[in-house]
DNA sequence: TCACATGTGAAAGATATTTTCAACCCCGGG
DNA sequence: CCCGGGGTTGAAAATATCTTTCACATGTGA
């Protein structure tokens, strides 16, 4: 099962540190030791063999290629390739490095700036880490579907939400599904070449599993929108579209950032689904700015 | 003679093409040979092994070894390391050219590289164009109010759900309304010390005004979050809150950018609010955390 | 044409990487 | 509390890769 990420994941280019935040939930003690030693310190890596690596992280080779082989590269030897690569763009890109947590006692400006900060980075980290095979492969199904269905509940709920708006403003059939009983008994109803979208930033919550599995069965082809691209509800996904996990401070829940992450790929999917259909899109878009205009008080100024 | 440059010469960062240049001359036939190659197609040759490189040159191991020592590594097993960062600053060097509007025929990358792109951009704009004086007041009236109640339609009602979500789970009162009606009637209950929100990107959106101009003449504390500071809801607001507005094209319709900053603005909110009411927010926040993970399956892994 | 110097690659030798496999550790059940 | 059982781990074997050696080829000037 947990081959198909392996496998598809390409070699990766430069969210390294990204790719670690993701899967580190999935990995053992030691091979998380040895991912952060990778993620904290790339060019120090870069110069180490696997000997040496596994010496520094305290673990033995047999973990350091494991750990390679996990973040998607064919052996320790080109993970290493992709560090050096890493070291040589850090050193051009001098990063900023304002990366401070919020703090309780820290004034207005300086939460603004850090947030806003965080944010652009889920964003980075988010468009690198995404798969555009995959999202291509959910772009192609949700244009052609008789019928879009989308869960989620939570936060999640929101972006799902946002998501069937934005299908339904541009003529397709769309509907965002929050309560998890409604949304098994309608997931009843799809067949092949509906489409049923789950949005969970865990991976597990089985409210969002379940319709998505009876969707699944009834031969739905079946979309995920998750930070955990190994966890349970990727069983039922033929397409697997990966959100970021930013570090989350007390004051900063994960859902935060998880939010900013899951609308960015909803975003992606709707431009998507959006140039595809191209033809009635764009009149469809334009008659409905219209008619919220006439919402507004004709004086707009 | 050799041993002037392999010696002086530290591992050699980037202007490898130039090295090459230099040192041809001192060259042997075949070592010219591998060195074209690899600075012809540095990536290409990162991934090749000595025998790759050996036979696509039409040389043999030996020379290869020899070429880079001469170009003043230890040995090939560094200078493909060298190579690797090479790439991957030639890769970094060309910009996919993100300041473009999104086509209709864009690839799917691209689609993704442009959409990150703008929206960090509009992040960035909307906590350069924050008042953190209206900010910090906003943040003083929702800290301290009875209740709380946000008003938005359209697109703009997920952001105001979001943030009703939020204050909710640190233990404030807060409602988001997203039915006209049913807003005024409760607009009608708020009186000093409450706290209205009304957030519309365009500024004139009546059906959101129209409650915030009830709870203003009620006496609560108005808060407007909009794109127009200008614009006619800011007469019944008591602090505003300007997000930004990004450029939109026909396939990138301007709620999704204006959706981008006003949720900044009401994290930004939410994260001040928490600041000052840590003493009861800490607590709210783990309990609800507690209480969502016994919502996933228990097998996280 | 021959002695000599230099360039070259095949193969041996040294390192590094990958795989295998048995010991280990933790966890849940009896 | 003890005892499987499944997953995790590292030592060492197996393999691949890199480096060195060395003998041969090639060309050059007397």
């Amino acid at each position: 099962m947990k081959e198909i990420f392996s496998g598809d994941s390409p070699p990766a280019p430069a969210a390294l540190a990204a790719k670690v935040r993701t899967l580190a939930p999935s990995m053992t003690r030691s091979m998380q030791l040895v991912a952060e030693a990778v993620a904290g310190d790339p060019a120090g890596c870069a110069a180490l063999t696997v000997t040496g690596l596994a010496e520094r992280t305290g673990t033995s080779e047999a973990t350091v290629v494991r750990t390679a082989r996990l973040l998607g590269y064919p052996g320790y030897r080109d993970l290493r390739l992709a560090l050096a690569g890493l070291a040589a763009h850090q050193e051009s890109g001098r990063a900023p490095a304002v990366t401070a947590d919020i703090a309780v006692d820290d004034p207005i400006a300086d939460v603004v700036a850090k947030l806003a900060y965080d944010e652009q980075q889920t964003l980075a980290d988010t468009a690198a880490g995404l798969d555009t095979v995959q999202l291509g492969a959910a772009v192609a199904a949700a244009s052609t579907a008789r019928r879009i269905d989308v869960y989620g509940v939570g936060a999640s709920s929101l972006v799902g939400q946002d998501l069937a708006q934005k299908l339904l403003r541009i003529g397709l059939i769309a509907h965002a599904h929050t309560d998890p009983h409604l949304a098994v008994t309608n997931a009843v109803q799809l067949r092949s070449g509906d489409v049923a979208i789950a949005i969970t930033h865990s991976g597990s919550t089985g409210d969002v599993i379940e319709p998505l599995r009876v969707a699944f069965d009834h031969g739905a082809t079946t979309i995920a929108i998750t930070g955990r691209p190994d966890g349970p509800v990727t069983q039922y996904a033929d397409h697997v579209l990966t959100t970021s996990t930013a570090r989350e401070s007390e004051l900063r829940p994960a859902a935060m950032s998880s939010r900013t992450s899951q609308l960015l790929v909803v975003d992606c999917l709707f431009i998507g689904v959006a140039q595809r259909t191209y033809e009635t899109a764009a009149p469809a878009l334009a008659a409905s700015y219209e008619a919220l205009a006439h919402r507004h008080n004709p004086r707009t100024r």
